[in-house]
DNA sequence: CCTGTCGGTTCATTATATACACCAGTGTTT
DNA sequence: AAACACTGGTGTATATAATGAACCGACAGG
C-alpha cells in the first residue's frame, strides 16, 4: 500500500472514544511497525493534522485540520450552510438530522443536530457511513455518477446487522427504488433499532455530492411521521443543495 | 524529504487566492514531478483531505477535512469556544481579532471575526502565522516551552517586511520584553501598516498554545486604542483558555 | 496543420520506507 | 529490591515503494 495512504489511515484511528492515543497503541491498531507510525506521525504533526501532548506524549488531532477546515470553508460553505438547516428540520422533525458528504470512499459526517428528546438515535461526531449499508449512502449513490453506481456494486459489501444489504442485486433494487422515490430509506441496515431517512445533495454538475438524512427509533416510526419527515427533509434538501451552490437535476422529483 | 511529508505540504499550497488547482499547476507550484503529485492527490483523496472537480478536473480541499475538524471540536473544543469571544473582542475594539493555534511550525489562524469599520485590516481565512513576525508568534512563542524558543532562535529568521527582525538578538530581546509585559506588540513586522497587539492563549500545562490578537492600521494606532485592546484582550485571552480547558500560569500578569 | 498545454500512464532506476533489535524510563508485582 | 511488562524513541541493513523522464490522447488557439 502507498505510504502516503497508509499515514492518513492513522487519522481515522481517531474517533470519539480514542480522542488521543499513544505510539504503542495506535501501532498496535494499524498493525504497522512502532518505528514506522512515529515517524509518520512526524510527518503529519509538521503539517498540523496530528500533534503530541507534550506531558503525556500521547497523539491527538492537530490544530490544522481547523486551519484548513476555515480555509475550505471560505471557498466552499457548506458547514455553515447545513447547520441552520439542520436545526430546523430537527425541529420540525422533533428527530436528530445529519449531514454528510462524500470523504474517501464513504460518507462523512459533517453536522449534527440532536432532537431535545430523550430517547433519540445517537449519531457519533465524524462517524463515517458506509454508502451501502446507510439511507444516506443510498441516496447519495443513487443519484451520483453513474461510474461510482458501478464501482460500489463491485465493492464487498460489509454486513454491519442482519438486514445490510450484502449483495449487488438487493443493493442495486435499492438504488432503483431511491431513485424512482427521490429519497431512500434504511430500515436497521446499519444499526439496529435505528430508521434513516435520507435525501441527496446536489453538486453544481447535478450529481450528488451527500446527503440529509433524519434518523428515528424504529419504534416510533409511524406512516404519519415519516410523511412529516419526508416533507421536511425535501425542502432542506432542496435549500441545502442551493445554499451551498448545488443544481438538483430536473428528473429529480419528490414523492409528495 | 519524507514522502508523507512533501504530500501534505501540497496542502500549503490551498489558500483563498487559489481555491482550486489544476494537476500541472500544483506540480509547477511544488517543484515536484506530475506523476508524483497526481498519486499523493490519489492518496489524499481517499482519505477525503483533498477531492477532484469531476467537470474540470481541478483539485480543492475535501470534505474529509470538515469531518476530522468536527472530531477535534468534540474532543477539544476550540472554534466554538472561540468565536463567541472574538465576536465580544471585536466588538469591544472596533477592529478586526483573530485567535491561532500552533499547527506544524508556525500558527494557523484559526478564528476571525471582522469589524464593522471599512478601512481594517483584511485577516485571509486560514493564514499562517510565522512565529518571529507577528504579535501572536512572539507572545506565543514567549510563554511556550523553553525548548521551542531556543529552536525558533535557531532558525533563519526570513523578513517580511524593513522592520521584521531577522537577527536572533532582537527577537531574544522582543520574547524577554512579551513575557515582561504579559502581551506582545508587532509594528509593521509582518505586514506594512499594520500593527498587531497579542496575549498567549495557554494549554493545560502552563503553557502556551496559541495566541488572541488584535490588529490595527498604525494610522489609527493611539495610546488610548492600545490601552482599550490590551484591557478587552486581557479579559478575552483569560476567558479563551479556561474555556479550552488550559490554565493560566500564576507568573503570568497583565500590565494594566 | 502545427503548437502548447492539459490530465494521466508507464516503467527502469534509485532513493526511501520498513521492521528488527535495542535503549532508557516508569510503574507493578513479586 | 528485583524482576517484569510496559512505554516512547533510536539506529541500521534490507527490501520495498517513490520517483521522473518519456509518452499518450485530448483539447484550444493561432
Amino acid at each position: 500500500m502507498r505510504t502516503v495512504e497508509k499515514a492518513l489511515k492513522l487519522l481515522d484511528f481517531f474517533d470519539e472514544r480514542h480522542p488521543v492515543i499513544g505510539l504503542s497503541a495506535l501501532a498496535r491498531m494499524s498493525g504497522i511497525d512502532k518505528a514506522t507510525v512515529l515517524r509518520m506521525l512526524g510527518d503529519m504533526a509538521a503539517a498540523g493534522l496530528v500533534e503530541q501532548d507534550p506531558a503525556s506524549r500521547e497523539w491527538r488531532l492537530g490544530a490544522g485540520i481547523l486551519r484548513l477546515s476555515r480555509l475550505r470553508e471560505a471557498a466552499f460553505p457548506a458547514t455553515g450552510v447545513l447547520n441552520p438547516i439542520l436545526a430546523r428540520l430537527a425541529e420540525a422533525t422533533g428527530e436528530p438530522a445529519h449531514a454528510s458528504l462524500r470523504a474517501g470512499r464513504d460518507l462523512g459526517t459533517i453536522g449534527v443536530v440532536e432532537s431535545a428528546r430523550s430517547n433519540r438515535v445517537y449519531i457519533e461526531p465524524g462517524l463515517m457511513l458506509p454508502l451501502h449499508a446507510t439511507a444516506s449512502g443510498v441516496a447519495y449513490t443513487a443519484f451520483a455518477r453513474p461510474e461510482l453506481r458501478a464501482e460500489v456494486l463491485a465493492r464487498p459489501l460489509a454486513a454491519f446487522t442482519g438486514a445490510t444489504p450484502t449483495d449487488g442485486a438487493t443493493l442495486s433494487a435499492r438504488l432503483e427504488e431511491a431513485r424512482a422515490l427521490g429519497y431512500a430509506c434504511a430500515d436497521q441496515t446499519f444499526e439496529d433499532e435505528v430508521f434513516g431517512i435520507a435525501m441527496p445533495l446536489f453538486g453544481p454538475d447535478g450529481f450528488a455530492c451527500g446527503a440529509l438524512a433524519v434518523a428515528t427509533p424504529v419504534a416510533r416510526l409511524t406512516p404519519d411521521l415519516q410523511a412529516r419527515v419526508l416533507a421536511a427533509l425535501a425542502g432542506a434538501a432542496r435549500e441545502a443543495t442551493q445554499g451551498m451552490g448545488g443544481h438538483v437535476p430536473d428528473h429529480h422529483r419528490i414523492a409528495a
